[in-house]
RNA sequence: GCCGACGUGGUGGAAUUGGUAGACACACUAGCUUGAGGGGCUAGCGCCGCAAGGCGUGUCGGUUCGAAUCCGACCGUCGGCACCA
């Protein structure tokens, strides 16, 4: 053993070792517990970034504890290899997509063993290997027998300028972000799956998973949006029933069944068909129309835009009092919720209210408040009242509970014929068609004779070629005939090959299946039953939502289909949060915003103490820089922090180490040069202590019963810091604080002075603890340090070790006293002492008799083994 | 706008079931050691106060013997919002 630690030579024969014996490719062992750690597979971007290190680090550490305690373990690696950066780097630099993936895909993986991760490389895979993407296309041709995938129209931007759709992404203010132009709404057909089947029990599974983060639980939920109300049918009046045809209704959903007599007014959206219809005639509200279908069709823009809307002229006919309800058009009604329409009712939803009162709509009040300080809403009118209260005005209905009216109102309805109760959900069906080309192709052939044809099984898969490059405008697969151009394969006849790729959430929705059996002939096979589910998950919180309720839907089908025997692909979720760094920009007079990263900015205090932070250009000589606050990494604001750099300067172990110091896993890390530094600092006393422990040569065997009380207080120091180390990682994964176990141990074994032959064996036994703790953290050292104490099996074959109740036993302990709840002093009593001897122990100390004084004594607390509070 | 989370020293964070607020680090200060480049060691370090003591977990209010933790209102920051992955 050296006598400085040296990262890089360490990191090589720790890495050497663990692949000359291919250490982490596993088989199925029925005789052992499985355990199938994964994290959330990277998009192949060109180079690791922080989160990643992050990600995998995290996954690592539990995939070597597990090992460690046993378990057979699975780390599996891959690809999310398809979709649209692919696309963008193509066009800049006119290289294939898939030549710039694959050696994307090289580098990251060379990137992902110098940090020397756990990881069973034999199992890799790329979703945008043929291999890998024809069981998405086997399974999509399976979805669509069920007919749980189908073909209708949707809404996607359109950037007219480039005559492209674009990504939501690529909308910036409105604007497409290449042209510059004003972005439209365009209805095109699209391949929808069908997932609002499957809403009830992916609600209702959520209960089944008590290892899931309650917020992404509560999130999901929230996304699926169940809602239990009523459709009511509103008849056409007869000015509507000029334009759009006699007998018609307007149909709407509504939670709020009681407030029908509420009702002032009826709005339904841009594309609305009695909208359209009313357009016919009326130019204005055609302009209105076509205003309403510029802009995004993000929901977050909507839902923020001012709430425009126009009268049509036409009119609706209430369904008990007959009077005729003004229809308008407003763009805060979503035509992909419900029936595209709702009743305004501006007295009891806030919406409404806003709406009414830019219009000068009617409002009329119909629940009242059931308690004393009930306000009715009248005008000026302030706000909505959307509380649960009890009918007025409401005919026959009146002077009902809320929940008794919404049923007796929904029983009346039925009735008339004229609603009913129904569920409707938030969630909508799945749109997996993208006019783009680095994606999975949809295995569809399109036959002027025989019109949508599936493409037969044994022509699968539908191969996506590899050396088009897309110039910006379009899907290259639409102007490529040697794609397009195909046979029927019902009638033989000349036909066309569907050019639209699938959603690369459709990759990521059962890639982790392919893993227990990357090589299978059909898309699962029984290797599946062994790993599946995952039992431990890892990833970005940002995921929370669509991967994730993907995924459990997927992987349903697939149950359902009979290819799974489990619902729930995910029994374990650790959502990681992000990984932040500071944030500096430089604006000069009418110049562009620069962004420096933190590594280039010196801070100092200037003259009246506050911050000033500069940085050193060649063009502008030292500039004054602002410090925006916190950012997630990311290249527009320049304020990244590349892992290759950190590895070569201080090796995997401390970047690791740092990464699972500075925060607990679920929350935001905050970027830190001098966190990395202290974390560094650390590892070489570490290493330092067993180099200097080593050179008094090697101790003799432990005798625990033999030592003396300095020696029992490190022992002991140990044994705690194993088991708390233990439960930190093990059930609340929690690494920082197992870490700073791990320093307070060493600290203690710093401090400890005996070179006896007894406390050498005491340090021994602390040291090496000490380093097996950490192993799961920070392998590599860890490896030669082991080693080095003495032992010949590698930590990673060595059983994670049980703390021993022998060393954690003590005589007497320190127990708080209060007096009237504030901190008045300590008592050290023996463990076995009872309640009254603590009461009289407590009572007796002066500290604690000086604020009793002459006080009489009321109460006395006592938590066992903790606190004493006595109350005067 | 809607849904979810978070807010504790100069900084990252700890406090696991309502029971000692600030573990462990970073930064800083002083001293020692000099191998003066991101070296090592020791001590100090929430705020006010000479002290006794008082105050203190975004703000205001509540429950409790006892609240960072539970409840209500408000303020601020972050994530997601269906075609970024």
């Amino acid at each position: 053993m050296h006598e400085s630690y040296d990262p890089a030579a360490v990191e090589h024969a720790a890495q050497q070792y663990w692949k000359e014996r291919r250490a982490f490719e596993v088989r199925e062992d029925p005789a052992r517990t499985k355990f199938y750690c994964l994290s959330m597979l990277p998009y192949p971007s060109g180079r690791l970034h922080m989160g990643h290190v992050r990600n995998y680090t995290i996954g690592d550490v539990l995939a070597r504890f597990l090992r460690m305690q046993g378990h057979n373990v699975l780390q599996p690696m891959g690809w999310d290899a398809f979709g649209l950066p692919a696309e963008n780097a193509a066009t800049a630099n006119g290289v294939p997509p898939a030549k710039w993936t694959r050696e994307n895909i090289a580098h990251m993986r060379a990137q992902l063993k110098s940090l020397g991760f756990a990881i069973d490389w034999s199992r890799e895979i790329a979703t945008c290997d043929p291999g890998y993407y024809r069981w998405n296309q086997w399974l999509f041709l399976r979805m669509l027998e069920k007919g749980l995938a189908y073909r209708k129209t949707g809404v996607v931007n359109w950037d007219p300028v480039d005559q492209t759709v674009l990504a939501n992404e690529q909308v910036i203010e409105g604007r497409g972000w290449r042209t510059g132009a004003l972005v439209e709404k365009r209805e095109i057909p699209m391949y929808y799956l069908n997932i609002t089947r499957y809403a009830d029990e992916l609600l209702e599974s959520l209960d089944a998973l008590p290892g899931w983060p309650e917020r992404v639980r509560v999130m999901q939920a929230n996304w699926i949006g169940r809602s239990a109300g009523c459709e009511i049918a509103f008849p056409y009046a007869p000015d509507a029933a000029g334009v759009a045809g006699a007998g018609g209704v307007v149909k709407v959903f509504t939670t709020r069944a009681d407030t029908l007599f509420g009702a002032t007014f009826l709005a339904v959206a841009a594309e609305h068909p009695l909208a359209l219809a009313a357009a016919r005639s009326e130019p204005r509200l055609a302009a209105f129309i076509e205003e309403c279908r510029r802009g995004s069709v993000i929901e977050a823009e909507v839902a923020t835009q001012v709430k425009k809307g126009m009268a049509t002229g036409l009119h609706v006919l209430h369904p008990f009092t007959g009077a005729p309800l003004p229809i308008w058009v407003a763009n805060y009604v979503l035509m992909a919720y419900g029936e595209g329409a709702v009743m305004g009712v501006p007295a009891h939803d806030e919406r409404d209210f806003e709406f009414a009162l830019g219009h000068e709509l009617a409002v009329t009040t119909v629940v009242r408040s059931l308690s004393d300080a009930y306000i009715e809403v009248r005008a000026p009118w302030i706000a909505a009242y959307g509380e649960y209260g009890v009918t007025v005005d409401s005919g026959e209905f009146s002077g009902l509970p809320s929940r008794v009216a919404m049923d007796a109102i929904a029983t009346a309805l039925e009735q008339k014929g004229l609603g009913r109760k129904r569920v409707q959900y938030r969630l909508r069906d799945w749109g997996i068609s993208r006019q783009r080309y680095w994606g999975c192709p949809i295995p569809i052939i399109h036959c002027s004779a025989c019109g949508v044809v599936p493409v037969p099984d044994d022509q699968l898969p539908v191969r996506l070629p590899e050396d088009l490059v897309p110039d910006g405008s379009g899907n290259p697969l639409a102007k490529s005939a040697a794609f397009y151009e195909c046979e029927c394969p019902r009638c033989r006849g000349p036909a066309r090959r569907e050019t639209d790729t699938m959603d690369t959430f459709v990759d990521s929705s059962w890639y982790f299946l392919r893993y227990a059996c990357p090589d299978a002939a059909n898309m699962v096979d029984a290797r599946v039953d062994y790993w599946l589910p995952v039992d431990q998950y890892i990833g970005g919180i940002e995921h929370a939502i669509l991967h994730l309720l993907y995924a459990r839907f997927w992987t349903k089908v697939m149950r359902d289909l009979g290819l799974l025997s489990f619902g729930e692909p995910f029994s374990n979720l650790l959502t990681q949060g992000m990984v932040l760094n500071h944030v500096y920009s430089y604006q000069g007079e009418g110049g562009r915003k620069r962004y420096f990263n933190p590594a280039e900015v010196s801070t100092r205090r200037g003259a009246d103490g506050s911050e000033v932070n500069e940085v050193v250009t060649r063009e502008l000589g030292k500039i004054r820089v602002t410090h925006e606050g916190l950012g997630k990494m990311s290249k527009s604001e320049g304020n990244g922090v590349d892992p290759e750099g950190l590895v070569e300067r201080f090796g995997a172990d401390t970047a690791r180490l740092f990464i699972m110091f500075a925060s607990p896993p679920e929350q935001t890390l905050e970027w830190s040069d001098e966190g990395v530094q202290g974390a560094w600092r650390f590892i070489r006393r570490l290493w330092t202590a067993v180099y200097e422990h080593l050179l008094s040569g090697t101790p003799p065997a432990l005798e625990p019963r033999s030592l003396t009380p300095g020696e029992r207080d490190l022992r002991r120091a140990a044994h705690q810091a194993l088991a708390k180390a233990t439960d930190d990682i093990g059930r609340r994964r929690n690494f920082n604080t197992a870490i700073a176990a791990v320093m307070e141990l060493l600290n203690a074994v710093q401090r400890f002075q005996a070179m006896t032959p007894q406390g050498r064996a005491v340090r021994q036994e602390a040291l090496g603890l000490a380093v097996l703790m950490l192993s799961p953290i920070t392998p590599h050292v860890c490896h030669v340090l082991w080693l080095a104490l003495g032992h010949v099996t590698a930590p990673i074959d060595e059983r994670w070790p049980v703390p021993d109740s022998q060393a954690l036993a003590q005589e007497t302990h320190a127990i708080v006293v209060q007096v009237n709840g504030k901190l008045r002093g300590h008592i050290h009593v023996p463990v076995s002492a009872d309640d009254a001897a603590v009461r009289a122990a407590a009572l007796a100390d002066n500290n604690v008799r000086k604020f009793v004084a002459d006080r009489p004594v009321r109460r006395v607390i006592i938590v066992p083994g903790k606190l004493v509070n006595v109350v005067v």
